[in-house]
DNA sequence: ATTATCTATAGATCTATAGATAATGC
DNA sequence: ATTATCTATAGATCTATAGATAATGC
C-alpha cells in the first residue's frame, strides 16, 4: 500500500507553470486517486471528503468545487476505469474470435475474458488494484454502484456467453449463466486481494499473485463448466 | 426483503408478563436482527443506531445499553451466527469422512463444506440469508469485521483443506489453496445474493435459487480442481 | 431494589455553500 | 477576466452519556 493517508500535496507547485487546464486535470486525477484508495477499502460510507482532501493536502472545499457531492465523487471513480477494461476485454475476446473462426474453446474464452482484466490490475500499478478492490467491494454491496458498474460490465459478461455457448453448444442456458456465476465469484475475490488466502496456506500463496493466479484459472473455470456438462447430460445430479 | 425499515415495536408488550431476563433476551435479538439486515445491505459505516432503533421501535440510547457501541454491535451480529454454521459444517466433514473412511473424493468433501452452508441459508429464514450477505461484504472489505469471522472460519477451511488433499494425495498444495480460493469466491458471490444473475440471464436464474446452485456448485468445483490437476501433471501451463 | 426503557443533551463530525484570495488567461 | 483554491460557517447528523421514568423482582 504506497497511496499512504499522509499529506501529498496537490496544490503544492503553485510556482511551476501549469496552466489551468492542466491544473484542472491534474487535481481532478489527484481526487480520483485518493477517493478510489479510500474507498476501495473502506467503502462508500467509510470515507468522508475531508479524508480525500487531506490526503492530498487540499482543502475539502475543493472537491466540491471539481464533483457536486460524495456520491458524483464515487461515481467518478468507477465511471473512469470501468470502460477501460471493459473495451479492453471485449477487444480481447472479439480478437479470439477472430483468430479461431468456429473453433471456440471454453479455455480459449475464458483467457479472453479473464486474463486481459487479470493484467490489467496487474500491470496497471496500485491505482487499477485499488479499482479492483472497489469492484469487489461495489459487486457485492448493491446498494451502492452497482447499477453503473454493471451498466458498464453487463457487455462485456455477455459477449463472454455467446462465447461460451459456441464453445459448448450442447450446454444449458441455465448451466451457462450458473457457470458464469462461480466465475464472476472467484474473479471478483481475487480482485479484493484480502490477503486471506496468504494467512489460510501459511504464505504459499499470496492475493497479490496475479500471475499465479492467470497460471490456473481460466483452466480450472474450462473444468467446472465440462463437469456441470456431463453432470447434465449423465443425469447424475444429486437431490 | 421482508424485515423492512419500517418500526416492528419491541418493546409494545408492556402489559406482557414478560421476565426481565425474557425482556432482555427478546431485546437484544430484535436489536441484532434488524443490525444484521441494515448491515448486510449497507455496511458498518452505512448504518447509524438510529437506523437500528428506529427498525425496531426503540430509543437509540437503548442500543447503547446492550451494545457498548456500534462496532460491539457489529462485532456481535456476527459471533452470534458464524460460530453456528462453521460447527455444523466441521461436524459435515466429519461425519463424511467417517463415512468413507481412506475414499474421501473431491465432490463428497466439496458437498460437505458447500451444502451444509448452503442448506443453512437455503432454509435458515431471511435472518440467516442477511448474515449470508453480509458475511460475503466482510470477505471483501477486510478493514471492517474481516478478523472475527476469518478467525471463527478458519478451522472450517483448514478442514476442507485436509480432506482435498486426502481425496487428491498428488496435487501440490499451492493448487489446493488456490483451488479452495476460486471456491470461496464462487460461495460468497453466491451468499451475497445481489441479483445480479437474474439480471444477466433475463429470468433464467434466480439469486435466491440456492437449490440449483447445491446442484451445480461442487461438481463444477471438483471439475476444476482436476482441470488445474492435469494441468500440472502435463506441465501445460500457458505463460 | 433492580433493571429496561426513554428524555435531553453535549460534543464531535460531516456535507455543502457563500464569499474571499490568489493564481492564470488574454 | 476567469478560475483554482482557501476561509468561515450554517445546518444536519451521529455517537455517547447522564439522568428520569416505568416496569419487574423479592
Amino acid at each position: 500500500m504506497v497511496v499512504s493517508d499522509a499529506p501529498r500535496r496537490a496544490g503544492t507547485p503553485k510556482s511551476s507553470a501549469r496552466s489551468k487546464s492542466e491544473q484542472r486535470a491534474e487535481t481532478t486525477q489527484h481526487i480520483l486517486d485518493a477517493a478510489e484508495a479510500l474507498f476501495s477499502r473502506h467503502g462508500l460510507h467509510g470515507v468522508t471528503l475531508g479524508q480525500v482532501a487531506k490526503a492530498i493536502g487540499v482543502h475539502t472545499s475543493l472537491v466540491h468545487y471539481y464533483f457536486s457531492d460524495k456520491r458524483a465523487l464515487f461515481d467518478a471513480v468507477i465511471e473512469r476505469r470501468a470502460p477501460v477494461t471493459a473495451s479492453k476485454r471485449i477487444q480481447a475476446m472479439d480478437a479470439y474470435e477472430a483468430s479461431v473462426g468456429e473453433a471456440v474453446t471454453l479455455e480459449g474464452a475464458l483467457h479472453a475474458f479473464l486474463d486481459t482484466d487479470l493484467d490489467a490490475y496487474r500491470t496497471g500499478g496500485e491505482a487499477w488494484r485499488n479499482f479492483g478492490a472497489l469492484a469487489a467491494q461495489v459487486a457485492n454491496t448493491p446498494e451502492w454502484g452497482a447499477e453503473i458498474m454493471n451498466r458498464l460490465m453487463d457487455p462485456v459478461v455477455m459477449r463472454l456467453i455467446a462465447l461460451l455457448k459456441k464453445a459448448m453448444p450442447e450446454m444449458s442456458d441455465e448451466d451457462i449463466f450458473w457457470g458464469y456465476h462461480f466465475v464472476s465469484g472467484a474473479l471478483l475475490t481475487t480482485l479484493a486481494r484480502t490477503g486471506r488466502i496468504d494467512v489460510l496456506s501459511g504464505g504459499l500463496c499470496r492475493s497479490e499473485d496475479f500471475a499465479s493466479i492467470k497460471r490456473r484459472m481460466a483452466t480450472f473455470m474450462a473444468g467446472g463448466f465440462r463437469a456441470i456438462c456431463e453432470q447434465e447430460r449423465n443425469g447424475t445430479a444429486p437431490a
